[in-house]
DNA sequence: CGTTAAGCTTGGATCGATTCAAAAATACTC
DNA sequence: GAGTATTTTTGAATCGATCCAAGCTTAACG
């Protein structure tokens, strides 16, 4: 109760309840730290010294900078903190993350800020013990960011061709593969395809050179794929709108636009987030086209909103919880060496995709 | 580059680099918290042997000892951390609360464990400026444990009668009065609760003993609420099952066989919580009972999945962001008083309610 | 009773910074 | 050029703990 009221006394430190209880400081610490060690008489006159001055045990503070550890990880990223508790996609990724923190006992610290000066006061001051890298927007910028911090650091989603820095993802290539197979088998030869960014702060038609120079080698990646895959099956690549958006509604939309504008018009469209997938079915469905019945939307992520959306959604499924469990170890058990992990995808084919039309 | 890697040098400190640079540490200090003092020729030479020996900057961990803040707030719970990304109340608070991160660029600590001894622990040692509760089940331990630690704490959801510790809630007696009132305006006579629980670790009907000693006030005055509003009505509160669950699909699950194993089925459930709700509205229609053409359903709290499920529900809506964002104000600003608040509820009719059956 | 082993305690060193009063350097005035 | 005002820099003190080598007690044994 008087710790912190009485005028304006100073918090009580360890120190002062080892002065009370006549003991050294080294063993007043190890009165909390390590009981086993102290004789039991001791230990009492200590324990009743601090309940006596309300003293509630050693300040992490303090411990904190003897230690070195903190016993936490941060979790990073451009958009601002509301993002990790709306966004499906961070939300299934923090649910693997919490998981592994759990285990160990370790706390998440979320790291993020309104704007860019913020964000980077807050990276070089948060305390955690590593850092996992939300790499949505701006990505390369958060590693340079972090990279500054000296902490071990891995980077989620987009695969950056840096191979210095750790990163978990996914096979990209085999995975959009995967989609535009299963659409092509369904019988489509008209495609349209929703890209995420390829580089930072653009949108629209992409042209081949903006592929090429693709900062974000996922979004690259996904289009190889997809362009694989189509040429295996006759399908002319070059004709197949590729639009950039930034994964979110309005691009999405602006994108949909632009495509359907055109006199042939696509029969199925590739997503590569899930996000964008449904966005446009609701477009697609508010303009009285039918999915899939006129057009096929697959969608890319699974994450688990997709399966509830109307019509279900047909994905690729990356191990999204796993994703987060591996990341957050590579940091738990950070050994000095760069790990850079791809995991396997899945094809989950649900309402969303369909033979097309026959007038088509 | 080197910083780490050379063999086993400790890493850099300001002293080091203090030492290079041929000034005070004193000096080498305020180059990087307080540039402006210092003469301009100095700070790049200063700045010039920080980064020729490879030096991030002040190490946040002996900077937060002498500073003694950490301009972090934790928000803690006797859940796994996976709930602050998969319950939808929690997500809302959680937004709320981030918000009110964002813009004061403070950043957010999760704090929760497997088991209870880790969680005394991780409370203990979390480097937080204060805490927000979210008092779920174990609530009063939860606040016991924070208390210890003699820092600014908010809880929030469930009100303790204990007037000592700050809190944030809402009028559930007004707003359980809206739902019943809603409920036998439409005509229904016959009901049955869907309670949260009264105290730790118990299921099951429950007697009006249970109610007068309830632990959990906020679940005590919603029934209050519900009752009162009935008696104005004329129902009998004498007959009207009241079920206590643990918020969780089991439990509910459990109530509602319980519930409609009776001679004369209610025709309106109130249920505490929106997540009672849409797994009663889930079994109810799963048994081809109509929703609300056979029984009416009500939740409480207003969550963002309530108008996505099927009916959408009719509820109690709490302004749920807004107690984060000002549960997070309540840490930000401290200022060593006791704040309890009491924010005010809306019926929201949607699709779940409707009149009783005329059969009936 | 002296010796040895084992168990406890001690107090100085350390973790990595910030702060602030005082000293030093510089600039300005007459 | 002395005297005063101003700007910079210094270095000791501090934040709150943990660690560990060395010293001290105590118990046991021959």
């Amino acid at each position: 109760m008087a710790s912190t009221i009485e005028g304006n006394t100073r918090p009580i430190r360890l120190a002062d309840i080892a002065k009370a209880a006549g003991v050294s400081h080294g063993t007043a610490s190890n009165v909390f730290s390590r009981p086993e060690i102290v004789r039991e008489e001791v230990r009492e006159r200590v324990k009743a010294a601090a309940e006596a001055m309300g003293y509630a045990g050693p300040d992490p503070k303090g411990r904190l900078l003897r230690a070195g550890k903190v016993n936490a990880i941060g979790v990073a990223t451009t958009e601002p903190l509301s993002y990790f508790f709306e966004d499906p996609f961070a939300r299934a990724m923090m649910a693997g993350i919490s998981e592994a923190c759990d285990a160990t006992g370790a706390g998440i610290a979320l790291v993020s800020a309104g704007n860019q000066e913020k964000l980077a006061w807050n990276i070089q001051s948060a305390l955690v013990d590593g850092f996992i890298l939300f790499c949505i927007e701006g990505g390369s910028r958060l590693v340079e960011l972090t990279r500054e911090r000296k902490l071990p650091f891995v980077a989620l989603e987009l695969g950056f061709d840096d191979d210095t820095v750790s990163a978990i993802g996914v096979d990209n290539v085999a995975g959009a593969r995967l989609a535009a197979q299963h659409l092509a088998e369904l019988g489509h030869r008209r495609f349209a395809v929703l890209a995420l960014p390829f580089a930072d702060g653009s949108t629209g038609l992409v042209s081949p050179e903006k592929v090429r120079t693709a900062l974000y080698t996922g979004t690259r990646d996904r289009l190889v794929g997809y362009f694989e895959a189509f040429s295996r099956y006759g399908v002319d690549t070059a004709g197949i709108p590729v639009y950039e958006t930034v994964n979110d509604e309005a691009s999405t939309r602006a994108g949909l636009e632009t495509i359907f504008a055109s006199a042939a018009p696509p029969t199925a469209i590739l997503a590569m987030s899930d996000r964008i997938a449904m966005v446009a079915i609701e477009w697609l469905t508010a303009r009285g086209i039918a999915v899939p019945g006129d057009v096929s939307v697959i969608g890319f992520d699974g994450v688990p909103d997709a399966a509830l959306c109307d019509p279900p959604l047909t994905t690729v499924a990356q191990p999204i919880a796993e994703i987060g469990r591996r990341a957050a170890r590579t940091i738990l058990d950070f050994d000095g060496t760069v790990r850079r992990e791809t995991l396997g995808v899945e094809l989950v084919v649900r309402g969303s995709s369909g033979p097309p039309p026959k007038t088509a």
